[in-house]
DNA sequence: GCAATACACCTAATTTACTAGGTGTTGTCT
DNA sequence: AGACAACACCTAGTAAATTAGGTGTATTGC
């Protein structure tokens, strides 16, 4: 399982997922449609259709279905990275600063971040 | 124009232009399907949508059409770092170290480009 | 108990993606 | 000129994504 990759809309519904941990079909059209702008009834066939692809799963609460995501944030980043760059990380990540105007802050919190990951990775040199 | 999102296939032929700057539907087809895993027709038909699509657009060589990206990998990724982390920029670097082993090296190319980038941005400092 | 509600489950319609065959035109080779 | 190749253009089929209506059952409020 776990094979398939998410459409559009499937990661619309993973972002709720991913933020709220698990939650149920009312609880993901909710938060996802607060003005209705889909049925419910699309929700659940959507997270039906994700179930059966591994895309989700679920555990019964009551009478109701609980889903919670088999499928990452990370996971999708390394699909598209694979997808668009062919796993070129360093063409992706100059893509991404060309791709709109990055503020100082930003580029502070990811020098940051890179600095973090090679302190953890060679913890010898001082 | 240039308002739709390609498709997993249409990627595959956008990388093929990216690369070559700009191809006959043969050079895409030759490059994409050396083995003849898709028809000559598909490919055809494909770049036509494409072009419907405002995501490519052509010339006419002779008797022949020379097909153009007009949709970026920069493009790709800023839909990419919108739809999945809501333009989060941060948050998308750090999914994406951890979505698979880094090599120092890459470590060191990403930093450095980080670098690059903050240089360029403020002359200012030393 | 009866009505309303909240679900899961079933069904299906529409749209978009993907694939490729056929037709006709033009240019090339003998 | 006649055969052949390369190409654009047209057509169409299958598959996947997207959307939502209807049905039946269990729970809850009166």
């Amino acid at each position: 399982m776990n094979d398939q990759t998410p459409s559009g809309r499937e990661i619309e519904i993973l972002k709720i997922l991913w933020e709220l941990g698990s939650a149920s079909v009312r609880e993901v059209h909710e938060r996802m449609c607060p003005q209705e702008e889909l049925a419910f009834n699309t929700i659940q066939t959507l997270l039906r259709i994700m179930d059966d692809k591994g895309l989700v799963t679920h555990a019964v609460r009551g009478r109701t279905f609980v889903y919670s995501p088999a499928y990452s944030r990370e996971q999708e980043t390394a699909r598209f990275l694979d997808k668009v760059f062919d796993g070129a990380m360093d063409q992706f990540v100059a893509s991404l600063l060309k791709s709109r105007k990055i503020s100082p802050r930003e580029l502070r919190e990811l020098a940051a971040i890179i600095t973090d990951a090679r302190r953890k990775q060679e913890p010898k040199s001082k």
